[in-house]
DNA sequence: CAGAATCTCTGACTAAAGTCAGCGATATGA
DNA sequence: TCATATCGCTGACTTTAGTCAGAGATTCTG
């Protein structure tokens, strides 16, 4: 995990914040520039159409709540919000745009366009491509290195979305679809300390993927429950949660880690290969397993 | 040049700024967050290692001269930088960083260093390639979205410099040398209104390529003298000057446009047919010239 | 050499952004 | 039902980032 880092792609990295801060930062002056302060912009932004509480908008924005509540007061001022106490719990205050906050709104909408256009605009098309592709590329990779990977309980309520997603999953991709009660271990509570682990990947505070593995003194730890959300595929969350697995089994003393899996998993059964893992005879009777893996631990 | 711009790239970079800005300022609050202030970090980074005049700080940093006299003051009362005037012209104060300063500027490296290795380190080696080779062509493409072409006097000293550079480049890549006096039109007064126009390409104020075109009066109009400095090739910088060319024999009811060019110069070459010229017979007796071009303006 | 221009600095402002303590109303858990 | 916590709000404050006018010293230009 901590490889040396390249200092040449720390230049590039810091050459890139140079770059995009100065240029996308002036043009931010130039197109959003409006009477309107940086921080009403963001509040009005955030009470969009459908309204907010405003101890939502303060999570969100990370906002003082003193500032916050001083914001909204000159938005109110402004005619472009109404505050009103939430019905469901009368300490919380909700903002409901007005038809001049709507439209004012529609209006930063049509200047943010406007600024991303400015970068496009000087382009041909084909670099208006390359430039959108790389653009997402980098999006995906900052994303990807927010994603963080620890352990946790397998009972808590993120754990269980998590497994109860994986088994939708497993259900709509085997042929025959999947009951958990018939596959091995269908008992999360063994995935705890001291017989085993359970890590969930998070980004931004939403659990992302999961996995759990089983410490077998003597023998080879078994990973089972590996799972990552459609929606961040190919990020590499996978390879990161099998690696924090065989950290755990490596902490235990297993020196080989055994999995078991499906054939119609074929991104998955790509990526224990590329991990290392290679094909073994059958040491269990998953009845839902098609393929056998182990690797040796370093 | 200005075709419609796609809704979907537009979102596209709106989401790529949002999650920049977001991200790296996040982490840049985190990791730059020292008591020192952005704007003082910046002034100590821009007296760099080897001193600054004050205006040049100035200029580089687009700060109001009385902000800057300010910040400065601070900076030389922590004993980080000492002011002396200039030997050459004594309006002109010279800063100077003393060790604490060029400590204190270490440390800021440090730190900076420090954020673009956290943006790398949760990922792979192939990742972070990616991320890297991502970022550098969103910096290319941003650098290209700046560069501004426009006419000028072909006998300025931007002007100068270009054409300069462009026969040197021709002495060196032609076979036998190049010797701008055996060329056609070695003045280059005749690129001035009405007779013919010159454009220069600029990115930050520098100039970066140039361009020529002379009218002929129900002919086609003569392209010549298109350069593009070394450091900004493949960003599109020669295909926009020929669109500015074309542009300005259109407005001088030119039907086509003609050129000449050496078989040493490939990418130029690619570059003409790629922008819609086809090969034909030689039409003047330019002694450098192996392949003659022509299109017609649409 | 006079007048214009340039360079830095000071003083006097302003606006934005944010921090902190504490209050009053309300909700919640033991 | 009572202590505790939460929520939004207000007042008082600070820091940062600037803007603007003009003064004093110096240099350039006609």
């Amino acid at each position: 995990m901590t490889d040396t880092l390249d200092a040449d792609e720390i230049a590039r990295v810091r050459a890139f914040n140079r770059a995009v801060t100065t240029r996308i930062g002036a043009l931010e002056d130039h197109y959003l520039g409006s009477a309107r302060s940086l921080g009403s912009s963001r509040v009005l932004w955030e009470v969009a159409g459908d309204g907010r509480d405003v101890r939502e908008i303060r999570e969100r924005l990370e906002l003082d709540s003193g500032y916050l509540s001083r914001l909204l007061r000159s938005l109110e001022r402004e005619g472009l919000v109404t505050l009103a106490s939430s019905a469901s719990d009368s300490r919380v205050r909700t903002v409901l745009p007005t038809e001049a906050g709507r439209a004012e709104r529609a209006e930063l909408d049509r200047r943010s366009d406007a600024l991303a256009a400015a970068l496009l605009e000087p382009l041909s098309p084909g670099q208006r491509t390359r430039l959108a592709d790389a653009m997402d590329t980098v999006v995906r990779l900052l994303d990807a290195s927010l994603v963080q990977v620890e352990a946790a309980d397998p009972g808590s309520d993120d754990a269980r979305r998590c497994l109860a997603a994986y088994y939708d999953e497993l259900a709509r991709r085997f042929p025959g679809g999947f009951d958990p009660g018939r596959s091995l271990h269908p008992d999360t509570r063994e995935f705890t300390e001291p017989t085993g682990r359970f890590v969930l990947a998070r980004l931004r505070g939403r659990a992302i993927g999961c996995g759990a593995v089983l410490f077998h003194d003597g023998a080879p730890a078994y990973v089972k429950r590996m799972w990552v959300d459609d929606a961040v595929r190919g990020m590499g969350v996978g390879r990161r949660i099998l690696a924090a697995l065989e950290d755990a089994a490596r902490e235990h003393g297993a020196a080989s880690v055994t999995l078991e899996t499906n054939a119609s998993l074929t991104e998955a059964i790509a990526m224990y290969r590329a991990s290392g893992y290679v094909e073994v005879e059958p040491f269990n009777d998953e009845v839902y397993a098609d393929h056998w893996f182990e690797k040796a631990l370093g």
